[in-house]
DNA sequence: TTGAAAGCGCTACCAG
DNA sequence: CTGGTAGCGCTTTCAA
């Protein structure tokens, strides 16, 4: 270490919260008595340097445990080979399937990944987002919260690559993946009618989410084009709670002509709805609604009786997303994509229930 | 991949991949007739800028659609307010939720949180926590897939935190956050022992893993405590995969004397062999087998019966790590510590069906 | 209160 | 082949 007259404040005091600082090209230079670029061809594997000199350099890099600051190299270079994911929760295995997927194309293409998760909070996305931005991350991956996109216009502008998975961008233009929620719901719905029943109760997500809605828009659609009225009372949308969705089912359960199919508009629905239609059964109740899930999810074969569901496929929906993305960052300049991801209508049981 | 080295990067021309390059706090500070350092000042809420100047900074940060590069900050600062999550795989929802755990503590303190998946992979492992480390996250969280964590050294000489977490680091000493592994897995197997079981089985993850080591090691001193002979042929530890998992279980199964419980030592096993005796229980063998896991999972409460686990509290685990290496970035430069979580036998069913 | 200048650690661009 | 020098965009120090 040369000894620099600085200031140097105390040195076992508290530096920093870290140990001594960490050696730098130049220190290594030095150490190598070779000059500070032909470190950086050494570090960088560039060509036009004699193999005992190559050597040298590493020695001192072995010796001084130098690591390159990728900071200052970004900072250069302008590229941080980095990209942001924003989802509602990376505890949710939904969203952590999609995060892997992408992740994985994320480092095929040598990147690194910023996670976060917005709790369907649109201040949280977008903090979180201008957080990854300042962070000069190369592209975004968004699960929407929020229902206005403009305040990623600037950076967009400034060359940011953006993607929106699960849920298109709101107030702006943007590559986006999606299911076919509308389609998948219909054909879910169409199941359980083909199965010979006339009354399907709905329980969804808050209206507000997209897939939410849309996934109710196939639903009375399958039950028009099959020409069956939809009280209201059998349609439920709320954040998904076990209270909400028990007191969803009872209402609808408690009619003089009752719900006999029970179609869920995703995962956490569903989970609730299955263990409070468990708990009424236990409770003796008649039992014997026919179930269908949108989204599929781990065990649903294990239940009894197996749970039908209308099933995304989720690693499509992330590979598409970054493929996309990197697409993008390679240079890809034609107009916002949308690619639509086909969902597939799986039959383990509890969706052929019949009526009655 | 675009011709970067090519021709000469015109500026105004294709910059990069992106679109037109950012505005800089020079821009905004020649725009609003004012000096660097103001724009600076105001930027980051520095006090000694009357209100009418800060107006004007503002206005350009604004038109320009200014936004601070954290690289130059950092880079300047030494500290990057990020830290790097290293698991076995982001899309487990063990992991996943281990990860949003982690996650909300890290918000808690401002930091971006950097997450990977090794595939229990060493060399992946090794690969992420030094891109990592090039990129100068504060601290690390590791569940380690390596059995050498040696090649951390340089970097925790030079200020790096690191926790480990699930398993303990291999040839360094550090922080580190486990679960009750041994205690839980025995009071698992005593568990059903008590209920009048003799002959119980194991299946574990490959030996290699900490983990299912001691999980193992838990089963075995439960029998042995209970004065229970183990035949080499009740015991199982390979990669979960359906295949292997099958083979074990059909191998318990057929002696003469079969076993009457089984105890996993994580969630896939766990789900693997439950899948197993679904399919052996339809194909009309005996079944009646009572069930222990090691680790919660969702749903296990809806089988039929409901699966009794040994669980752990992931939340816990996650937000222990987390805290203890915030504590390090505080200052905290006392021994390395290790806590140990305990896990809860949970009763439901599966775990209490007695022998024959 | 404001501003000029000196770096943070690295890469790009030219000299030798 | 090797080395100097000028920045990347920001914070820090110190002078005005």
């Amino acid at each position: 270490m040369p000894a620099e007259d600085q200031a140097a404040p105390q040195r076992g005091d508290v530096p920093s919260p870290g140990g001594r600082s960490r050696p730098t090209m130049q220190d290594v230079a030095a150490h190598a008595g070779v000059a500070l670029k032909t470190v950086s061809r050494v570090v960088n594997g560039e060509p036009g340097v004699t193999p005992a000199m190559a050597e040298r350099v590493r020695a001192a890099i072995d010796q001084l445990g130098f690591r390159r600051n990728d900071g200052a190299r970004i900072l250069r270079k302008g590229q941080t080979a980095s990209i942001g994911l924003i989802m509602e929760d990376i505890g949710d295995p939904f969203y952590s399937a999609l995060s892997r997927a992408i992740e994985d194309v994320a480092r095929v293409h040598g990147h690194l990944l910023f996670t976060g998760s917005s709790d369907e909070d649109p201040a949280r996305e977008r903090e979180l987002a201008l957080a990854f931005c300042a962070r000069r991350v190369d592209g975004l991956i968004v699960i929407p919260a929020s229902d206005d996109h403009t305040y990623l216009l600037p950076e967009i502008a400034a060359g940011l690559a953006t993607v929106f998975v699960d849920r298109p961008p709101r107030l702006i233009e943007a590559d986006t993946v999606l299911s076919s929620n509308i389609d998948g719901a219909r054909a879910g719905v169409a199941h359980l009618i083909r199965g010979g029943h006339r009354r399907i109760g709905y329980i969804g997500d808050a209206p507000r989410i997209y897939t939410s809605m849309l996934r109710h828009r196939g639903y009375r659609e399958a039950m028009a084009q099959a020409g069956l009225r939809v009280d209201d009372s059998w349609v439920a949308m709320a954040a998904p709670s076990l209270g909400s969705v028990r007191l969803a089912l009872r209402r609808m359960l408690a009619r003089p002509a009752p719900v006999t199919a029970l179609f869920c508009g995703n995962n956490r629905v569903s989970v609730a709805a299955l263990r409070e239609l468990r708990a009424l059964a236990q409770a003796g109740e008649p039992g014997g609604v026919a179930f269908v899930g949108f989204d599929d999810f781990e065990l649903a074969d294990l239940l009894y009786p197996g749970v039908t569901v209308v099933a995304q496929d989720v690693a499509r929906l992330g590979q598409g997303a970054a493929q996309l993305l990197f697409r993008r960052l390679a240079g890809d300049r034609g107009p916002a994509e949308r690619i639509e991801v086909a969902t597939q209508l799986i039959q383990r049981g509890s969706g052929e229930i019949p009526p009655g």
